[in-house]
DNA sequence: CCTCCGCGTGTTAGCGATAACAACCCCCTC
DNA sequence: GAGGGGGTTGTTATCGCTAACACGCGGAGG
């Protein structure tokens, strides 16, 4: 308890000092090594305690090569995806018994990952996870340090790393398939920013399942996954509609966006589902507050972050034994979630009501 | 660029053997001593470039006894307030040239945060942010390791640690003014968990504008600051408004607990703001967009962060020089944010209409 | 009874950097 | 021309820890 009087934090020698043993058996007791007598354990620990000694990390890791530190560049940590990421990661690397390092960019292009790789590696993390959503950053991930373990979130097929991501072309399917269902004649959407890889998996699922049923395909609303670009969106969506055309459901590629342009339908007295069905993509905890209540598909973040850390550790424990590894791609499965915001068409407008239809309605 | 063959990262005296100069003057270059000649900085800056050489932290760390690394503990960085004010401090720290290690605790309690600052301290960070707005959070940073610099967001007045915070009850107070100088007679409140300062001090500013106009002061609802909670505490109230109960304007703790008690009035018919006006508190994106777009109180988290950091670098810095530093605190001003949420009071129900109204109605 | 093995422990040698000091060169001053 | 100071570089010690090896001791096996 009582601190070393000579204001330095006390070492091991000290603590091999205060229980009449060397050193190295202070040593061998911290990493529980089978040989030491049962009795000089406990008289190694009881000094540890009395001076309140701290096994010094930096030290450690210089000599094993080994930090126990795992490193990860994230795009804007404010948003509810990433940040659920991080956060999944974080627990689960630390269950681990790792710590984790943070850089959290703002801009995210190549040179900036890029940057942030080396900064990482300087520090001599043990592995790294880039949850990089955009195409150019996952292309910063073919120069990472060779030898150095790493897994990408969302990666698409860039680099010659392990990924790990939710099946976006699955959860747009599943959206649009919903909204079919439901016999809307076909569905617009209000797709994310281009150069983001969940954003084209979304497109991609949606005018997939509008191709195979023989549907019109809209032209595409370009966000920015904010709500402000949704109701912008909106605005126009609802503009059409008062113009006629034949607007009855969008997908939206995320809940915020969605929100944006439920606030854009209720302004302009678009009733939502009444007269236009929305769906959304993520399911943050708001959605169903919404109003209405959002129908949309929800990502398990958690399972993602869980799951870096999973494939990361066992790239890390393979790189100590083998020094080749497999190159693997994990996919979380979305799960569609029924809310208020969508209902069965009704008017006059034609198309087969198909397939089961989700319970639902106001 | 070509990559060492031997296998092995290269180090300085790789990186000396190639320039021909010794170890201690790759250092110097490397630390930009200004006694290196110009010739011989190039050489090495060459020989640095040739062999891919990146210099190993730990090692500096183990000599200087500086990681220029810091620690954060925080609570569930899936919130948007702890997400935010993490993603400041990151930005601040990193432009400073530290490292962030984060701890992200599932609960907090005494025993969580105590064991993640050993955690931290052992890994050798020079210095520790507690995202600690809750009490029993904020008794743990009184046993910190001795010398150890410290910042507490939102730390109350535990501990011998300087504090940055948002002022909670100035916040509050703005809220519940702005409601009254519409004409409301007086203010409900859904407040926070117990525990957590920040929900005490919006109490505390909100009763205290209440008490100081002579209004009664209405039995606080209590939530956990999450949209569910907001939307049970919203149907108690409109249980209350349709038994006749004069309940005209509520201040929410939350913008999450707003978005649920409006769902809660748009399910039971009570109109905002014709028959309830809301203030929320935080000034999440979302907000804006709202139905109708609430009036919020913002809280500047980056700001916070950002402010933290100063302040613990600060700290840091002077530990150096002298070891002793005074305790600080610092107060981030929160804003008004006048939206469509609330409106002046035009029924019956008397009261003066005092002070000027902001402009705003839907 | 001697060898050999394995347990418990101590001793020594690094890990890769920085700090402190020593050495040298060159130029200036007296 | 000797002494001194500053710029440039090299040498050595050190940070706190773990790995590798060395050592003494006791019991098993020949």
């Amino acid at each position: 308890m009582g601190p070393n009087p000579g204001h330095r934090p006390p070492v091991m020698a000290d603590v091999a000092k205060v229980a009449g043993v060397s050193h190295q058996t202070v040593s061998r007791v911290l990493n529980d090594h089978p040989n030491v007598r049962a009795e000089t354990r406990i008289r190694v620990l009881q000094a540890i305690d009395q001076l309140g000694y701290r096994r010094n990390l930096t030290a450690r890791a210089l000599v094993t090569k080994h930090s126990r530190t795992l490193g990860v560049v994230s795009f804007d940590t404010t948003l509810y995806g990433p940040a659920s990421t991080v956060y999944g990661i974080e627990q689960a690397a630390r269950e681990a018994g790792y710590f984790v390092s943070i850089v959290s960019l703002r801009t995210i292009d190549r040179t900036g990952v890029h940057e942030a790789i080396g900064y990482l590696s300087e520090q001599g993390v043990d592995g790294i996870v880039v949850v990089a959503p955009q195409r150019s950053a996952a292309q910063a991930l073919e120069d990472l340090p060779t030898g150095m373990p790493a897994v990408a979130v969302e990666g698409g097929h860039a680099g010659d790393v392990s990924v790990v991501c939710v099946d976006q072309v699955e959860g747009a399917r599943l959206a649009t398939r919903h909204l079919l269902d439901l016999g809307h004649e076909t569905v617009w959407h209000i797709s994310g920013p281009a150069d983001w890889l969940e954003a084209e998996g979304r497109v991609e699922g949606w005018r997939e399942v509008l191709t195979a049923a023989g549907r019109p395909v809209p032209e595409v609303l370009t966000g920015d996954w904010s709500p402000r670009s949704g109701y912008e969106a909106g605005k126009r969506l609802a503009a059409m509609v008062e113009a006629g055309t034949n607007v009855t459901a969008i997908f939206v590629a995320n809940d915020q966006m969605a929100l944006g342009a439920l606030r854009a339908f209720t302004e302009e007295g678009v009733k939502v589902p009444g007269r236009i069905s929305v769906v959304g993509f993520d399911d943050i905890p708001e959605s169903e507050f919404f109003s209405p209540p959002l129908t949309t598909i929800r990502q398990d973040f958690g399972a993602v972050g869980r799951r870096c850390i999973e494939v990361l550790l066992r790239q890390i424990d393979a790189g100590d034994a083998a020094d080749s590894y497999e190159r693997e791609r994990h996919v979380v499965p979305p799960r569609f979630v029924a809310r208020a915001s969508t209902k069965p068409i009704t008017g006059p407008i034609a198309g087969p009501i198909a397939g089961p239809v989700n319970g639902l309605g106001v």
